[in-house]
DNA sequence: TTTTCAACATGATAGATGTCATTAATTTGT
DNA sequence: ACAAATTAATGACATCTATCATGTTGAAAA
């Protein structure tokens, strides 16, 4: 089993912030785990008892609304944590987490976690400004939902795709989503977001082919996602 | 100046988590301020040195949308805190918060807080905790506003202002909101806000008298709530 | 390869919501 | 108490979005 010292999520998340000892004990409990496209790695409602740190792959993070449609609230990648708001608050988790391709996933037991809260103080700030942002980001998307169209919305997505996973060598969007899954990113109907995609298709906007997209005009689809 | 120690807010919120050694401290540091209906207590952008107490009356807290309109985020009464994320990530407030009513205030300086953070474990679960509720609380209103109707939208909000604020003498709402922050708090234009009540009230499920909303049928609203 | 199934695309239509215009009611300031 | 200004209510209409129906494409399995 690997050290957690070399590790990107090391890298990336508020676990650079913890000691060499600290990070020993981590990689001792650590648990690591595969998963394929399509896994449930949680399910909402489930009580964890720790926190996921995907080392490899992407997920969705998904809200069950009583309508039985799925929300996507947010999305995971390789270097992120998921699960440490359920953790903090001794909840249940409020969404589902699914694999969007294969992953490795390394999960570390909630005491780990906690200890370093209250033993380490570099932790536990960067941990709050985790989950500061997150709550920023969750208000933001909030008002955006609220008050922007679905064309706008969908602009704003694409966007979002192309600077949280980049582009592959052909320029197409990192990331390989369903129709169904965009409009669940936007909220909206699917045959709604595929019609806003062939129209930004036919606008030049973005290049469909396939499953891939290319975001041909990025400054025009900014001023979209702004509202105008 | 009173103490911090009778106080409403220390009552109810995490502040309760702090020893009395630390209350002594942050009675001396706290400033009480007062407010009128209207008053901008702070707005979107600006840097928070400290975070605010409401020892009477209440607040909205809404995000600017680039189209000009005003999404309501969250309310906040007697009692609560706000501004405690900006503090805690060191970011600018996202949000502005409005006096719906006069109000008194207390602004509690960041250093007080973030001293009691790394000190008391206690205080740094709450606040943890606290955070962590919003954050569920954000993303469950963004399911909502994604996938629920005008009509399913209010009967939740009205259910929840109820629940939040309680009723007066005669079973109206205890808080006066006009038609146009109603349909803020949704995320409709204030038209069909007012439809949708007016409709309510043809239905005699609510009471409308003014500003003042009664409700009649909190079963059946709760049911139009989850979507049926 | 061929078959089968799921995902995608698109038209038609109905329903929901936003916008504009007008009138009524209420609140505010004098 | 009155006038002015704001807020609320409602109708008419345009627009957006969801739903249903149908056909097409593409991927996976036999």
């Amino acid at each position: 089993m690997g050290s957690c010292k070399k590790c990107i999520v090391k890298e990336f998340t508020t676990l650079n912030t913890l000691s060499s000892e600290e990070l020993e004990e981590v990689s001792h409990h650590k648990n690591e785990m595969c998963f394929k496209r399509g896994d449930v790695i949680f399910r909402e409602g489930s009580l964890l008892n720790g926190v996921f740190c995907v080392k490899q792959g992407k997920c969705k993070l998904t809200k069950l609304s009583p309508n039985g449609k799925d929300q996507i609230v947010k999305f995971i990648k390789d270097g992120d944590m998921s699960g440490h708001r359920s953790v903090l608050s001794e909840e249940p988790v409020n969404l589902s987490a699914v694999a969007l391709e294969d992953m490795k996933v390394c999960f570390i037991p909630k005491s780990d976690i906690i200890k370093s809260i209250h033993a380490n103080k570099y932790f536990s700030k960067s941990m709050f400004k985790v989950i500061c942002h997150e709550l920023k980001d969750a208000h933001s998307k909030l008002t955006n939902m609220a008050q922007k169209t679905v064309r706008e919305r969908l602009a704003e997505a694409l966007l979002f795709l192309d600077e949280t996973f980049g582009d592959d060598a052909e320029g197409y969007l990192n990331i390989r989503l369903s129709r169904e899954e965009i409009a669940n990113v936007i909220g909206t109907s699917t045959e709604s977001a595929i019609r806003s995609l062939s129209e930004m298709n036919k606008e030049q906007l973005i290049l469909l082919f396939g499953k891939k997209i290319k975001l041909l005009k990025k400054k025009r689809l900014k001023t979209i996602g702004v509202g105008f």
